[in-house]
RNA sequence: AGGCCAAUAGCUCAAUUGGUAGAGUAUCGGUCUCCAAAACCGAGGGUUGGGGGUUCGAAGCCCUCUUGGCCUG
């Protein structure tokens, strides 16, 4: 685990080599296709020496979800032992991490019917008016959300909406099923958050120049029914090139406000990081981060 | 060289025109049970370009300096 431009896949690659493992991404921006600069994607050839499951699974139109990616995760890592190798999860999204370990508590899958009606109504009486609504269906679920947590107030109504039942009642039914598997909770975390910083600014200028843009344009001209709101183009970057090309903004502000959201997308993967249980955390500015984390793992598979 | 205009939070800009400086954004911190690279919440930050003056009181008036822009020569 890592935030963005941590070195992670660099990382994996290095144990993918010396080691019986396969790898596995955790991360909701690389399962789309066709998504390859933005997302920092490892090359085809950084990929024929290390594949990775779970990378280019869906097309930018589809929607991927944590659900999908904890049973996706959960086939592949019993395969893997069959195979007599040792799964790797390698990856940024800290939701993802947290559903597979903890599961979700058998709540009904997202339903885009009820959620475009949800939407219509909010859009009329606004989220606060939906929270009140919330409040007397579900008032433990209204209490702990914001007024204007849109997307989570919109789950719980959705949940209620599909199921009758609140999404207290059925946290409390649900006993969350055990992970079969001992984890090894690597965090490659920077001790300078100053270098993280340039690193991610360092990469972000590069990949405009890498035709970022022209991904994007291409994108758009293969499938013409994405818009600003599919889940995929709210990907950091994405969002900002879209609003770029609609002309909101020029090439500059274009380059800052990507920097900017990466940074973002960092600060909020280091909060996970710090509220988790359990985990190792290794510098991954050090230089010879590779060898230790090659250590740690060894030394679990061999435990 | 002379004239005019501007200078306020890291950045872009407000301040009923003399009553004691606020927004957006950035930064920092946090929340997170099927959109999570999402969505949301909170905090800190300015001796108002420098110096002097007028006034009970100056971001706003006067003088001067500095910097930037425009105009004339």
């Amino acid at each position: 685990m890592g935030p963005t431009a941590s070195g992670k896949t660099s990382v994996a690659v290095a144990l993918a080599k010396t080691m019986p493992v396969e790898l596995i991404s955790v991360d909701s921006a690389l399962v789309y296709q066709g998504m390859d600069i933005g997302t920092a994607k490892p090359d085809t050839a950084t990929l024929a020496i290390a594949p990775h499951h779970l990378i280019d699974v869906i097309p930018p139109t589809e929607a991927y979800s944590a659900a999908s990616f904890r049973q996706n995760a959960l086939h592949l890592m019993t395969d893997i032992v069959r195979r007599g190798k040792t799964p790797i999860l390698v990856g940024g999204t800290m939701l993802y991490f947290k559903a597979l370990e903890n599961g979700l508590s058998g709540l009904p899958e997202a339903n885009d019917a009820v959620r475009k009606t949800l939407d219509r109504e909010a859009e009329n009486v606004g989220w606060p008016a939906m929270h009140e609504r919330l409040a007397t269906i579900d008032p433990e679920t209204a209490e702990r959300l914001k007024p204007n947590d849109m997307q989570r107030i919109q789950r719980a109504l959705e949940v209620y909406e599909i199921t009758g039942q609140t999404m207290t009642a059925l946290f409390a039914k649900q006993t969350h099923e055990m992970l079969p598997y001992h984890l090894l909770k690597i965090a490659l975390v920077p001790s300078d958050r100053k270098v993280l910083h340039e690193r991610i600014a360092n990469r972000f200028e590069q990949m405009l120049q890498n035709g970022f843009i022209d991904e994007v344009k291409n994108l758009r001209l293969k499938y013409p029914e994405l818009t600003a709101e599919s889940t995929s183009m709210r990907c950091v970057g994405y969002r900002q090139v879209l609003e770029h090309l609609n002309g909101t903004y020029d090439a500059k502000e274009l380059c800052e406000r990507g920097i900017f959201a990466t940074r973002q997308l960092a600060k909020r993967q280091l909060t996970w990081l710090r509220g988790m249980e359990g985990v190792l955390d290794l510098d991954c500015l050090s230089t010879d981060l590779n060898m230790l984390v090659s250590n740690k793992v060894k030394s679990f598979i061999r435990k």
